[in-house]
DNA sequence: TTGAAAGCGTTACCAG
DNA sequence: CTGGTAACGCTTTCAA
């Protein structure tokens, strides 16, 4: 009954040296006693704490949720808590979860932080400690999970001119994220597959927040020749859109066709569903969980990043162009 | 240089009695060597993990983000780290998470979980361990937060009254969960306060989901005088019934005025917007993340629940009735 | 004002 | 097969 006997029968010595009444004993001794071992002594010992922090900008934002989900169920299958990290895009709130790396709380970071300074990006490559960025591209790791942004944008904007129309605006995210140029890259594709110019005017830079997709319908539509389709950066943004539309009058799909990327819940329950470009989160979430977890192990990657499929989901805002 | 020392500059020692030359000289080699304490060891010694855990049954589910908001707001203010748990309603899972407590994870449990037994509840109690409930009341604690289930859902429905409305119908919550069943009552006292009738066929037990809302209208439109507005128990299950609604060619609100519950984002932007009882969601993951850290703290508390304040948020979903 | 030493609760190694 | 013991990295008490 030495405390090394029990450490033995709890943690199911692979090399089963136990005696099997000692064992028994043992057990029913636990049992008695409701006794579980306590995790801090058990990491510190271990160097373990079979914890990995997941860190996103925003939880309110109907993106996050069902990433979480997908990486929580992988984490917890595989015995890891989730530790979770709102950094409000805030720089510094962001460095203080990096240090949960450094002081041995979490195993590995999650990054699901468009916003987030290369610098963070850098600065876990250099310390050559496990972290996985999720829908976001860096040059600095292969070890993130996206979906081809410039080629969805680009396959949605062909959807629009193969509904006949000519005049196509877009709302970007912020051209500093790599998901912001991908998808402004695969919209000028789309044009250019048509042969048809690219205007400036019918860019307008935005964030990926709902805000931004009121400006830029504020400003599309004191054009002289408006659009009659806009591509969004994303769902918020066409959300914003749509609102700003709902307000000026402007009549969504007949006067102007939307669409969305992400396809996060909300977008088949507005008026009109909106049409979108959907992103698999929950594989999503689940895929940079389980790169995390090869890292971990130690097992080997790929060494490639991991890209998934997204699907145009055409719903009721997108229709020909009335003339 | 001892450790010790090291140690008593990290934290601030109250009683600063560390030589100003030493102390910078242990500052500067700090800074140097990026050293960074292990929190598991500190953790050990002081035993305390300066985590919570917080309990949900389904992230996805758009009404506890908000809430998670709020807690991580108030946690990460004071210190701690946020575990997240999402239990699936599965007893299994949620047992998982309640060991946190007993090795010594977390330091308190903070759970969202409606549907949990009560029998964690019981545990939690016995054990004496901090922990606080949110949304949901309890016989067994003083440490929950709500809202007034009862006199909300009241005054929702003396609101339809006022609108002319009498026949008035009811998708319930589980009737095994105290949120349920106080809307329940509520919606029976609305009823008894204008002297109308009680029918058992205008109450359509569901479970706070969207196919529950779409099982009542199809319920209900069967009725030979069915009603011309719902009392809903949640907001998902108020559009699960809009959808039903929609599919049937039931018109809403002229044909069915429908009131949700909760205010989760998405009420203002179906179509029609959704006229519901505003739950201040952040405030109670804010409300009881405070609780619990009096309970960690030691310090007193009111040894009563937190009752929050609701509003009825009146949308296009309600009108009076056709005739 | 600082150093030394004990101990937090485990696990892993070495004896027996 | 099992018991003793050291060590994980820190904080805290006691002594100097």
């Amino acid at each position: 009954m030495d405390p090394s006997t029990v450490s033995r029968v709890l943690n199911g010595d692979a090399t089963l040296v136990v005696k099997d009444e000692t064992r028994q004993r043992i057990l029913d001794a636990v049992e008695q006693m409701q006794y579980v071992p306590n995790a801090m002594a058990r990491g510190l010992r271990r160097q373990r704490s079979q914890m990995i922090g997941l860190l996103v900008p925003d939880i309110a934002n109907p993106f996050f949720p069902q990433l979480i989900l997908g990486a929580e169920r992988v984490f917890s299958e595989a015995g890891f808590r989730l530790l979770l990290g709102n950094t409000d895009e805030d720089a510094e709130k962001e460095r203080s979860y990096v240090e949960l790396l450094r002081s041995n709380v979490v195993e590995g970071l999650m990054l699901a932080t468009a916003f987030s300074q290369d610098e963070t990006v850098e600065e876990l490559s250099r310390l050559g400690v496990p972290f996985v960025l999720v829908n976001r591209a860096h040059s600095g790791t292969s070890n993130y999970v996206i979906v081809n942004d410039r080629v969805a944008t680009r396959g949605a904007v062909e959807y629009l001119i193969g509904l006949g129309h000519r005049r196509i605006a877009h709302v970007s995210g912020p051209l500093y994220t790599e998901t912001g140029l991908s998808r402004l890259r695969g919209y000028r594709e789309g044009l250019l597959s048509a042969q048809i110019e690219y205007r400036d005017e019918y860019v307008v830079e935005g964030d990926f927040k709902e805000a931004s997709g009121a400006r830029a319908i504020e400003r599309l539509w004191q054009l002289p020749d408006p659009p009659t389709a806009l591509m969004a950066a994303n769902d918020l943004t066409a959300l914003g859109a749509l609102e700003a539309c709902r307000r000026l009058g402007v009549r969504v799909p007949e006067q102007l066709s939307i669409i969305g990327f992400n396809d996060v819940p909300f977008c088949g329950m507005v008026t009109p569903s909106l049409t979108t470009v959907r992103v698999p989160l929950l594989e999503m979430g689940m895929a940079s969980a389980r790169r995390l977890l090869d890292l971990l192990e130690g097992r080997a990657t790929p060494g490639t990043p991991i890209v998934l499929d997204t699907e145009l989901v055409v719903r009721n805002s997108t229709v020909p162009p009335e003339r």
